[in-house]
RNA sequence: GGUCCGUUCGUCUAGGGGUUAGGACGCAUCCCUUUCACGGAUGAAACACGGGUUCGAUUCCCGUACGGACUACCA
């Protein structure tokens, strides 16, 4: 039985994407677009107190920066909508009915006080686990304990209540995970989840089972925090009478703390200076800003590319993959099961090889866009010089700029310690002769036109040439290390150079 | 606490009953270079522990330790 592949990507819009999240919907993406199936997105808000206004917006941006596209969303609905779990909230009653009516499910009217109530006496009669579960509910008001008519007269009255689903006393619940093999659970350790809230809405469960079945998803592949909640899924399958069409499972490990132990979150990011969101979330209750990927300078194709590699692997040495390559590599049996530390060095490399293979048109937009913000008018031309000078030596494209910018801002600083070290008579001599056949220099002014008169300089002042290399950079761009210097003489041209130089001279003591 | 999941260099990982346990990031050294990077080369660096099974276990099994997730009318 072969069906055409649909997989979700199901996140509730309760605050940023997390990184994490990001790479879930990676991996459905791939697993869809490897199978010629169809990725959907499904806004899970059935939670109306948590739902955060911006966030639908934010996993749509952070998506589609990234190149996931859902080929089915609520922004781009298919035959199987609506897409946002809230939007689809009359038809979740009908399914716990059914339940009800099936005798897997049974309204509970206990209040938050009585379970409250109940789990600590419990707590107190050393009971290992506290839960509503086929034991408790024997002693629980609700339409197992109660008659048939207060039930009915209690429903009649709107006294608020909860359906919960009764979950078989003794039962093995097995369950064929992808990523994990045979996990398998005794249902006496689960509990009897409440599946719609009093205040309508479906919790979870219910509601992802019935989307699920309903939008007729092959395979769930999710995060490895809901494995514990898989064997209530299969049992629900099971009541509803859907085995047969019931999704394939995988759950992926999750994403750690680089140092140290534990899930990856968001304070991390902040304590070690990267960020675990994809782009910035502006906080709209604190006005804070979580600094995002997109912003801090990395680029999609490095950051998928990265996020990829985190719990995956093609089984050979590549490492390198575009995203059309992951899409032709990718398989689910190739995803470990121990959860991944986030190295941000290694998302450096990554982003230094994808920016590095852009080419120099790409590139000087950056240039030109960092000047302009900062007040400086820069030519396309002059950009890509700068971009050529600097593209090998750079992580983020924002650098471009600051590694260049000496050559549209003139120094007016020279570095201490070089100028201590490397300014002296010898550089004098070399840099005094030199400005003054730049002065009379006319023509063409290259890179190698360039070294040639200085190397003349050196030679008419019988000084070697490497001996006050540094001292000349130090002139031109007032630091002591830096891009190829002839280039940057050349990107100069004759006249700023001799400038510059004559500024150096006047502004530096002489030691020595 | 209970249930479930996991454990190969610092990190991401390949591998699998007999291997010099492979690659990548990072790190170190060297080469290139009139600097700093890039690039190239080389190097240090791992099978959590204890029992089995076996001629042989890092690999299979069982424990232990450690780590993680879950344990809501949150997802």
């Amino acid at each position: 039985m072969s069906r055409e592949v649909r997989v979700r990507f199901a996140p509730s819009p309760t605050g940023p994407l997390h990184i994490g999240g990001v790479r879930t919907a990676l991996y459905n993406y791939l697993f869809a677009k490897k199978h010629q199936g169809t990725f959907i997105l499904r806004i899970e808000d059935t939670d109306q107190a948590r739902y955060v206004p911006g966030a639908e917006e934010y996993i749509k941006e952070s998506l589609d920066w990234l190149g996931i596209t859902p080929d089915e969303s609520p922004w781009n609905p298919g035959n199987f909508g609506p897409y946002r779990q809230s939007e689809r909230k009359p038809d979740y009653m009908q399914y716990a009915l059914d339940l009800v009516e099936k005798g897997h499910a049974y309204y509970a009217f206990d209040t938050a006080e009585e379970l409250e109530a109940m789990r600590e006496r419990l707590t107190a009669a050393r009971v290992v686990q506290p839960q509503y579960n086929s034991i408790t509910r024997t002693q629980m008001k609700n339409s197992l304990t109660l008659s048939a008519e207060e039930v009915k007269a209690r429903l009649e009255s709107g006294e608020p209540y909860v359906i919960r689903v009764k979950i078989p006393r003794k039962e093995e619940v097995r369950l064929n995970d992808l990523i994990r093999g045979w996990v398998m659970v005794h249902s006496s350790t689960l509990d009897d989840k409440v599946l719609m809230k009093s205040d309508g809405m479906p919790t979870y469960h219910l509601a992802n089972i019935v989307d699920d079945h309903l939008m007729k998803i092959t395979h769930v592949i999710r995060g490895e925090e809901w494995l514990p909640s898989a064997p209530l899924h299969v049992l629900l399958y099971q009541f509803f009478g859907w085995e047969d069409s019931m999704p394939e499972f995988a759950h992926l490990p999750l994403l750690l703390k680089p140092d140290g132990n534990g899930k990856l979150s968001k304070r991390d990011g902040d304590r070690l200076g990267f960020p675990v969101f994809p782009i910035d979330w502006n906080n709209p209750s604190s006005s804070e800003t979580a600094m995002g990927f997109r912003e801090q300078g990395y680029l999609p194709e490095a950051l998928l590319n990265f996020l990829a590699f985190l719990g995956w692997n093609p089984g050979d040495e590549r490492e390198l993959f575009t995203k059309a390559e992951l899409v032709e590599a990718f398989s689910i049996d190739r995803i470990g099961k121990a959860g991944a530390k986030f190295d941000i060095a290694k998302a450096k490399w990554y982003n230094e090889h994808y920016l590095r293979a852009k080419s120099v048109d790409e590139l000087q937009q950056f240039v030109i866009q960092d000047a302009q913000k900062e007040g400086f008018e820069v030519s396309e031309e002059k950009a890509a010089a700068m971009v050529r000078l600097t593209k090998d030596r750079v992580t983020f494209p924002a650098e471009l700029w600051q590694e260049s910018k000496f050559l549209i801002v003139t120094p007016s600083t020279f570095d201490d310690q070089v100028a201590s070290k490397r300014w002296n008579a010898d550089a004098v001599k070399v840099l005094t002769h030199y400005a003054e056949r730049l002065q009379n220099h006319s023509g063409e002014f290259d890179a190698e036109t360039a070294k040639n008169l200085l190397a003349a300089s050196a030679d008419a002042v019988e000084v070697k040439l490497g001996k006050v290399m540094q001292a000349v950079r130090l002139a031109v761009t007032g630091a002591g290390a830096g891009p190829d210097l002839m280039e940057i003489f050349a990107i100069l041209g004759v006249k700023e150079l001799a400038n510059r130089i004559r500024f150096a001279l006047d502004q530096l003591p002489v030691n020595g």
